[in-house]
RNA sequence: GGGACGUUAGCUCAGUUGGUUUAGAGCACUACUUUGACAGAGUAGGGGUCACUGGUUCGAGUCCAGUACGUCCCA
């Protein structure tokens, strides 16, 4: 068969993944096996594919493809999660489009849209992870509104109101003023912002002294209810317990002590605006102040602020300092920057902190199963250093706000009469039959459902139950299979907005952890450090890499880069040392496949044999160290080991020494080993790089089966012995060519080797391929040094270069004599360890003889090179 | 302001209970090598007072304290 030159990624792709699919080898289905379950983190519907889902998607394929091959039923459940806000964003701007405004739909006539932009634009990153070959059982594709799943978050709700987790007040949260929609603390992303400080003085009553605060935001002030300074601020001591006047609108606001307040930040003191501020509103409630909220949903004045009514807050921003100036309060202006919360879907817009009636849950009460699991480690986190971040957050935890004012999503199932008295339940039907135990005239018409929707996150943390629908059908085999499940690999990003929270709907509704092993990614920036973002534009399309590159060097590119548990510079040039990769190992194909027509049996005379029993052993000695790396999850490290096996110790060094010269046989049984090993090198691959290996497995020689499902084979017990002796040879090789190099000896000019060694037999056994190797037509022992010859030494043995060329001796002396240097720097250094009674009084015993072996070793060598630098000046006098 | 984590070669990182050769890898760099799998290669080479300052110890990249810088989280 003709072999392409090289390897043609498109075509690899687009075959190998459908015939997967055709074989469903990603199906999985509850058998004896034990099984091995990963559940995607579901991404948002709306969502296309980016280096973050690349770097996640790439590590769950990685794992999931190894527990295949490692015999486990692999499951990897694929969907996408409703995203609330995010989609109802694109069903509006689809609307505009088409000349419809949201408000002149129904509830059912605007849902109908949303479920016509799902189906037709929704889920496009669910396409785009098979181009990236990841092997999900896309049979169990789930959606968070599919409708089993969407009353599971109905009962849950109701579940939890029933408790008494859930409660409905008014209390702060985040608001999108253009949304016009409560927001998860997730959902507002903060930013430094350039903004002024404004130094305003109220007056104080009952005297002619005024105390001055600073503040961002001085359309505020008439939302005042307090002005704070420290206790312990001798500045302000007098006037504790005194009131002061708020300009403009001259209200009365007591001046209270509390230790919030920073006393070298700003003027140390503070306007406390309880309805407008998250740190206000919970120096009100401690201390029992007004709340006066001067503001409307849309971010316009309301009538209480009673100046500037219907002015937007920004407006007002601008318009109140005249005024204030005109008042005599403006004291300066000064540059401030600080972080100022933004809209994540609306990113122009200043999230308003703002007192709202919403749904919550009273996260106390169902927290501590979840925060024992993790310190345990009944659930393990990967990198352990997030338990840290996770415990203190769970050890002050705050309550959920879960409503969302939006139409896509679980609609809240309470339902209210006019009075403002509501009841939870299923339907209306039994909502009305509970409402009317106290107003028995009700009818079920008066009673209107709640408008809102819950919060994605609050159908996302059923996640790894409810693709088995281990909720809506408990009990069912899946369940029972899957759960249960095996690793989550998410972003520290959602630690608590996600990670937390199912950990605790885990406990709460299936009695147990949901997952055993966490394993966060890095977050994945550009080369400057910047992480990767729509805004900043330095976000590659992944598509186009793929295109460009393949699916295997993207793959091999970002893991490559990503240190266990730390954030990965990534950078376009990783992708070309995937490619650089992949050519070189198909190059090796190219190679082995030129020997296949010329076996010939019987003919290998010994010289092979070494390299055969030596590539066995070193492949089991990886494959052991893989175990460990899985187990740790040091996936980049593993990466690089097998990259270093098959570049390395395989194409180097192990090809080199079984080639047979040019145009000649090679040995039917080393061919066939030769063969076999570069299918387990692939087969170790394989997680890493599906497609590239698959194709190279079906191109070696024809197979019966495929390498995605063929089991890995645990290696023979790696022989020490073997392993160092390759060692030795590799390092006699590199020192002899490096002599060669040096004497500038033309790779073509053939030499005769003479060794002067104590373990003959060793070399016996390694000789052809070291001759091979060095270009060496003949090779002989002695007992004796050689005149006129290139002196080379390693480790206790001596190696004479006999050579007709005319011998340049002080590049070779020099060589000598830096080793020397160096032997006997370090010789002191040792000797001045040995030198010291209390080293050798206090160090372990096997520690002191480890250092005297290593000053045998040094004077041994030293002495070595001493005598061929001696000889090497009487051969320079003759 | 509170907290967490980090700082090792030009870049990205290893360095597992303190002692296996006066610190390792990949990439990049330099020199040499092109009819023989591979120049997107081969062979070899250069490159670090392990951020800084103290301390513990016979011994510190490794443990402790402080300083500087950086990143992130929370307020």
């Amino acid at each position: 068969m003709e072999l392409s030159k090289n390897f043609d990624h498109q075509a690899a792709e687009s075959k190998w993944y459908q015939h997967w699919l055709d074989k469903r080898y990603f199906n999985s289905k509850p058998d004896s096996r034990e099984p091995y379950t990963v559940v995607i983190p579901p991404p948002n519907v709306t969502g296309v594919l980016h280096m973050g889902h690349c770097l996640n998607n790439t590590i769950q394929d990685i794992l999931v493809r190894r527990a295949r091959m490692q015999g486990k039923n692999a499951c990897w459940v694929p969907g996408t999660d409703h995203a609330s806000i995010a989609t109802e964003a694109k069903v509006v701007q689809m609307l505009r489009e088409r000349g419809i405004a949201k408000s002149s739909l129904s509830r059912d006539e605007f849902l109908k849209y949303a479920w016509e932009w799902k189906d037709k634009y929704g889920g496009i990153i669910l396409q785009q992870l098979k181009k990236m070959g990841c092997s999900l059982d896309w049979d169990r594709t789930t959606f968070t509104m599919d409708p089993d799943y969407y009353q599971s978050v109905i009962n849950v709700f109701i579940d939890l109101y029933n408790k008494g987790f859930i409660y409905r007040a008014k209390r702060m949260i985040n608001w999108d003023v253009k949304a016009k929609t409560a927001l998860s603390d997730e959902e507002v992303i903060r930013k430094e912002t350039l903004q002024k400080l404004y130094h305003l003085r109220y007056a104080i009553e009952g005297t002619d002294k005024f105390v001055t605060i600073a503040t961002v935001r001085p359309e505020t002030i008439m939302g005042d209810t307090a002005i704070c300074v420290h206790p312990d601020d001798e500045r302000y001591k007098e006037l504790h317990g005194k009131f002061a006047i708020v300009p403009l609108v001259n209200r009365r606001i007591p001046i209270i002590t509390d230790e919030y307040v920073t006393m070298d930040f700003g003027t140390g003191a503070l306007k406390v605006t309880p309805a407008h501020d998250m740190n206000d509103n919970q120096l009100g409630q401690k201390h029992n102040l007004e709340v006066v909220d001067i503001l409307n949903d849309d971010g316009t004045l309301s009538a209480d602020a009673q100046i500037l009514v219907g002015e937007d807050r920004f407006a007002a921003r601008k318009k109140i300092i005249p005024m204030l100036e005109e008042a005599g309060a403006l004291v300066k202006t000064e540059d401030y920057t600080s972080e100022v919360g933004y809209s994540e879907r609306n990113p122009d817009v200043v999230v308003e902190p703002k007192l709202s009636l919403q749904w919550w849950i009273e996260m106390k009460k169902i927290y501590s199963p979840a925060l024992k699991a993790v310190m345990e480690e009944e659930i393990k986190f990967f990198p352990p250093k997030f338990k840290n971040l996770y415990r203190h957050w769970m050890e002050n935890i705050k309550d959920w706000c879960i409503s969302r004012q939006l139409w896509w999503g679980q609609q809240i199932p309470a339902w209210y009469t006019a009075d403002g008295s509501f009841a939870v339940a299923a339907t209306q039907e039994k909502a009305w039959e509970e409402l009317k135990k106290t107003q028995p005239d009700l009818k079920m018409t008066d009673i209107k459902q709640d408008e809102d929707c819950l919060d994605t996150w609050f159908s996302s943390w059923l996640w790894p139950f409810e693709v088995f629908k281990g909720y809506s059908h408990p009990g069912n085999e899946d369940i029972k299979y899957y759960y249960p499940t095996n690793t989550l690999v998410t972003a520290p990003e959602i630690i608590f907005f996600w990670v937390a929270r199912m950990i605790m709907a885990g406990f709460e509704y299936k009695q147990e952890k949901p997952f055993s092993e966490v394993y966060f990614t890095g977050i994945v920036r550009d080369k400057q450090g910047r992480k990767m973002s729509k805004q900043l534009g330095n976000s590659p399309d992944l598509l186009a890499l793929i295109d460009q590159y393949g699916a295997d060097a993207v793959r091999f590119g970002i893991m490559i880069a990503s240190p266990a548990g730390n954030d990965l510079m990534w950078d376009e040039s990783s992708n070309e040392q995937g490619i650089n990769f992949i050519k070189k190992f198909w190059n090796a194909l190219k190679l082995v496949k030129m020997w296949e027509g010329r076996q010939q049996k019987d003919l290998d005379n010994g010289k092979a044999n070494f390299a055969v029993s030596w590539m066995e052993n070193r492949l089991s000695q990886v494959k052991q160290q893989l175990d460990q790396q899985f187990k740790d999850f040091r996936l980049s490290e593993s990466l690089k080991t097998i990259y270093s096996l098959i570049w390395d110790d395989f194409c180097s060094w192990y090809l080199e020494w079984v080639k047979p010269g040019f145009e000649q046989p090679i040995d039917a049984d080393v061919y066939e080993k030769t063969v076999s090993f570069f299918e387990e090198l692939m087969q170790i691959l394989h997680p890493y790089m599906p497609f590239v290996t698959e194709e190279i497995y079906h191109t070696l020689r024809e197979q019966k089966d495929d390498l995605t499902v063929k089991l890995l084979e645990t290696g023979i017990t790696p022989d020490n012995k073997i392993l160092q002796t390759a060692v030795l040879l590799q390092e006699v090789i590199t020192s002899l060519r490096d002599a060669r190099n040096k004497a500038q000896l033309k790779p073509k000019e053939t030499v005769k080797l003479h060794i002067l060694t104590e373990q003959a037999d060793l070399y016996a056994s390694i000789e052809t391929i070291l001759a091979k190797q060095v270009n060496a037509e003949a090779v002989s022992y002695t007992s004796t040094p050689v005149n006129n010859t290139i002196t080379v030494v390693v480790q206790k043995d001596k190696f004479f270069i006999e050579t007709t060329t005319e011998l340049d001796i002080t590049a070779q002396r020099e060589q000598l004599q830096k080793d020397l240097d160096y032997l006997k720097g370090f010789l002191l250094s040792v000797e001045k360890k040995l030198s010291n009674e209390k080293f050798v009084a206090n160090a372990k015993p096997e520690v002191v003889d480890v250092e005297r072996k290593k000053k045998a070793d040094a004077e041994d060598k030293i002495k070595v090179i001493e005598e061929s630098l001696r000889e090497f000046s009487a051969n320079g006098r003759e």
